[in-house]
DNA sequence: CGCTTACTGGTAAGCGCTTACAGTTCGGGG
DNA sequence: CCCCGAACTGTAAGCGCTTACCAGTAAGCG
């Protein structure tokens, strides 16, 4: 046995165990807090792990415990990426993973993050690779299919954001209904815009077709007129949203006197567009969005939208989905207050812009 | 033994060998693709997995393999958080991380996301969570001091991003140096301005001190004239960048006539903070930005900035930790080229704002 | 001073999977 | 018709850790 120090080959509590002079029980108890170690067992133990720079391996301890500490979050990556750097296209999403990530570290939980490209026929594979590694998981919207859920929930609990209630899974969402009417109300009531239309995301989103339908039901309600139709599908990107506009004015056709977008994506890519024909916002059209990304408000015109509360429903995902894990309740969906935030991009005054004010004083 | 099912409790490769009426160890090799099983043993293992929709444990099989095919990323979250929502500091993080996921992906790997707050004294203890739950780390900007990165190098590689070369540690970072002295060079040569200041980031960023080095460098070598001192220490946060200015103009001072900002987060702030006092940008003070971050395009004025090739960045991160890993190379450090961009804050003109083009055609 | 009680610490089993090694089966040549 | 090797398949050990269970020890009491 000429292994002097073994440089690298993994380190384990028995090497711990031997520099402390003690059994491997005692370790595992040191480090975890378990039992009534003798002080001075506690401290051999604690100056050997120093001295060693020990870390006990997680899967080790994840197959002993049955228990990862690990939650996996699943979503799609990127766009038709045509438009500039599409980039901020996820905005949205990384807000929410960074609420789940804040709430599952007062748990002890550690986030285990895999995107899934837009048509990367590989979505179950990639998703089982997570669900292998997790004790739950949180599905973003149009990750899997209700039958999906439903197999694979007999493995893991499963949360979906912004998706369709299942048996399988909890949902958690926001109120787009509320959000929806308060919105088109500003604009009709408010506003008094008498032409509308909406312009949608993906097809089959559960939060575009809530959208879709409460602004519909909205503006019927109090008589403003809609257009509609296939030309106005766009896919929750700027792209997508500089794509519609772009083809209605070849068209030649007259754009409603205000757009509702899907989200506040798609409002970016609308303002623009309409920017790049000479047409003003919300001067001749006014524009909002759905989400309040962080991008919203340095927009020009900064944009009306609804504010959902993005890293509050990461938070809420992973709480539920922990409840689940540990066997006691969250088995019902959840629905989060939106709000409506008035800015310039629907007509409104600008709050208070670039004015001069030597005084203001801190 | 009542137990029919057994609803819950974790399925096993011994209840697919069961169900397929083969042993275990088939089912092992026609999940890895090991061996050459029969095509008939190989059709009965995937129905029963197929039927249980099981999913192997990640844990058992890392313990077995010694390969847990996760790579861990720690980063510090948020920052004073006075500043609106403060949100998009994250975004050059988050464009990191995705570059790293993607890499990541190629290799069957998943990214397992940790971040730490601001003032967490418990850094340490949360990496220590993620080394043991990873293969491997990547540890963003000011995570760790050299000699807790020599410790911890002792059980997993670890790649640190921005950081400052260690022995024990490989880094990957852009290439400050010829970035910053591009942009100096465009401002006092191209614009012929000849007050500068540099607002700076975090003091103990290896990034910060590198561009703030070459900041003076090659203004001095230029003759131009420089505002220094301890009220342009920033935090590479908006609200860090608008206090700094903030203060300048409540004590009377005058501006440099171009401000170069630690990162684009800072400008943004700054940008804020002179348009809230009526002074025009660029007109009256020219200011950069560094990162190019996605929001960069969109400010009012939209801002000139050094590029880094952030998801690239995440990538190579991911690819020389890969190697380490694997146990081949990967062990000098790398520096990515940057590039100059252009915009409207330097003072360089629009490259083309809302002009009507009825005929644009696409 | 010997025995009970209360702690501490150690031994060993087992978590679910991979894989070396041994055993089985089947086809073909002797 | 039997034996040999090729091709599969099964058995069992072991990955590093937790913990139930038991042995050892010291303090408390009669």
């Amino acid at each position: 046995m000429t292994e002097a120090k073994r440089p690298k080959g993994t380190l384990t509590i028995y090497d711990v165990a031997r520099l402390a002079g003690v059994s491997i029980a005692s370790v595992s108890r040191v480090l975890n807090d378990q039992g009534t170690p003798r002080q001075e067992t506690r401290e051999r133990v604690m100056r050997a792990v120093r001295e060693l720079s020990f870390v006990p391996d997680g899967a080790a301890r994840a197959l002993s415990n049955g228990l990862k500490e690990v939650v996996g979050v699943v979503f799609r990556r990127g766009g038709e990426a045509t438009f500039e750097d599409e980039d901020e296209s996820l905005l949205f999403i990384d807000g929410i993973n960074r609420g789940i990530e804040v709430a599952a570290q007062r748990r002890g939980f550690d986030v285990l993050i895999s995107s899934v490209g837009v048509h990367d026929s590989q979505a179950t594979a990639r998703i089982s690779g997570v669900a292998g590694k997790a004790d739950g998981i949180i599905l973003h919207d149009r990750m899997l299919s209700a039958v999906g859920i439903a197999r694979l929930s007999a493995m893991i609990p499963i949360v979906t954001l912004a998706g369709s209630p299942t048996r399988a899974s909890v949902n958690v969402g926001c109120d787009n209904d509320s959000g929806m009417r308060a919105l088109v109300n500003h604009l009709t009531v408010d506003h008094g815009y008498r032409h509308l239309a909406y312009l949608a995301g993906h097809a089959d989103s559960p939060d575009n077709r809530a959208r879709a339908r409460v602004f519909e039901a909205a503006a019927t309600a109090v008589g403003a007129e809609i257009q509609s139709g296939p030309m106005w599908q766009g896919n929750y990107s700027a792209a997508g949203g500089a794509q519609v506009i772009a083809s209605l004015l070849d068209r030649g056709g007259d754009l409603p006197r205000a757009i509702v977008c899907a989200n506040d994506q798609t409002a970016l890519g609308v303002i623009h567009a309409l920017a790049r024909r000479g047409i003003r916002v919300p001067g001749d059209v006014a524009i909002t969005g759905f989400d309040d990304v962080p991008v919203a408000r340095h927009l020009h015109p900064s944009l009306t939208t609804i504010r959902q509360p993005i890293e509050q429903m990461g938070a809420m995902a992973f709480d539920v989905l922990f409840s689940r894990i540990s066997g006691d309740g969250g088995d019902s969906d959840v629905v989060l207050p939106v709000r409506l935030v008035l800015r310039e991009s629907c007509g409104c005054a600008p709050a208070s812009p670039v004015t001069p004010s030597p005084g203001a004083g801190g």
